[in-house]
DNA sequence: CCTTTCAATTTACATGATGTCAATTGACAC
DNA sequence: GTGTCAATTGACATCATGTAAATTGAAAGG
């Protein structure tokens, strides 16, 4: 059946690919390592992905569904109040990002050259915002958002403390273990913009 | 005299660079682009400068010179109190960032295929680590660091907060304008390191 | 059995950037 | 004049992405 074997190299193709980028060379893995790693040719990745920057978008749709991000977002949506909600966000970014890390970089990378993958993160940032503003929103619900904030500018600024270079710099770069990281983000968000219990 | 001949030519090159990256192109400045700015050939810039990464790296020196940040950063070291001391440091940092925004993305986009670009950036980040352990310290000495923090935890933090991206994604992406950032990241600051008044 | 179809292969080529090399020009100094 | 030195010109190497065309091989279906 020759469509279930299209399927299959399709697959073989992009578990090669998620793999030389997450435990391999990272962002600057080439498109001829992946069809190495395949065992394709490597102009049979161009026979399923148009271009490397679709590869790598397809490549972290494939590991989203592989990681069950909707599942992993679960405690988020049972906090019962905004303290709890900022903490379990924190907490569900903190274990979700070393995870797509290496992959988050080659599709950042790409963003200045190509403008599909610029989008593409563009797109995946907006949904973390999107985390961002629920959990903001739902402090501001009990009157526990500082003043000094509005739903907006808070949301900007939890969303940009959250982003992966901060993650990058804290953990690869000042050596903060993924505990370090989600405590510690967790005390600075609600010392930021929550008012003291 | 050709000796300074030579240095009137390199100083139009490191001149041409400098706009085309400011004003210009960006990060996407081409050596091609610099040579024809400069109004020499291409080659003329490698007599002068040994790789694309050592131009940029040149830059950002001349671009020091020319902005005068020893200059600014004397307000940073009057201050007489931490709090002051933070405060000082984020102004400085939210009115510097601006200026060389653009050549910094080009130096960091170099980081990961160049050793020396990536080495460059690495150097500059850890003078403004010193700032912020320094404004951190301050705080410390007057026993305002929050029982929370370390002097390393808290500067690794206060470090990150002033990222690069971090401005790039509230002034770019967010729409705050130079003084919204230095307000809101100074009030972060506070909130989160400093215990209150 | 033969033919169509379709994924995949092989080989070659285009492009666009950085960086290298060698021969040449032109001006100034001694 | 002759040597020196910056700069020019033009060709070339390299390395990655992406394109194109001809070919193979296997399975599906009349």
């Amino acid at each position: 059946m020759s469509s279930a074997e299209a399927t299959d190299t399709r697959s073989r193709i992009l578990e090669a690919a998620r793999r030389l980028l997450v435990d391999g060379a990272g962002a600057a893995t080439r498109m001829s390592d992946i069809a190495k790693a395949a065992g394709v040719s490597r102009q049979a990745v161009y026979l399923h992905f148009e271009s490397r920057a679709a590869l790598l978008i397809a490549v972290t749709k494939h590991m989203d569904a592989v990681l069950g991000v909707q599942e992993r977002l679960k405690p988020t949506r049972a906090a019962r109040n905004g303290e709890d909600r900022v903490k379990a966000f924190v907490a569900f970014w903190g274990a979700y990002v070393p995870e797509i890390y290496t992959v988050a970089r080659a599709l950042m990378a790409m963003r200045d050259s190509d403008a599909a993958a610029r989008e593409a993160w563009d797109g995946r940032m907006a949904a973390v915002r999107e985390g961002c503003a629920a959990a903001i929103a739902a402090l501001e619900r009990e009157g526990r958002l500082r003043p000094n904030w509005t739903l907006t500018t808070a949301t900007d600024l939890f969303w940009a403390m959250l982003s992966v270079p901060v993650w990058e710099q804290l953990t690869q770069g000042c050596g903060w273990s993924s505990t370090d990281y989600i405590e510690r983000i967790q005390t600075q968000a609600l010392a930021t913009f929550a008012t003291p219990g």
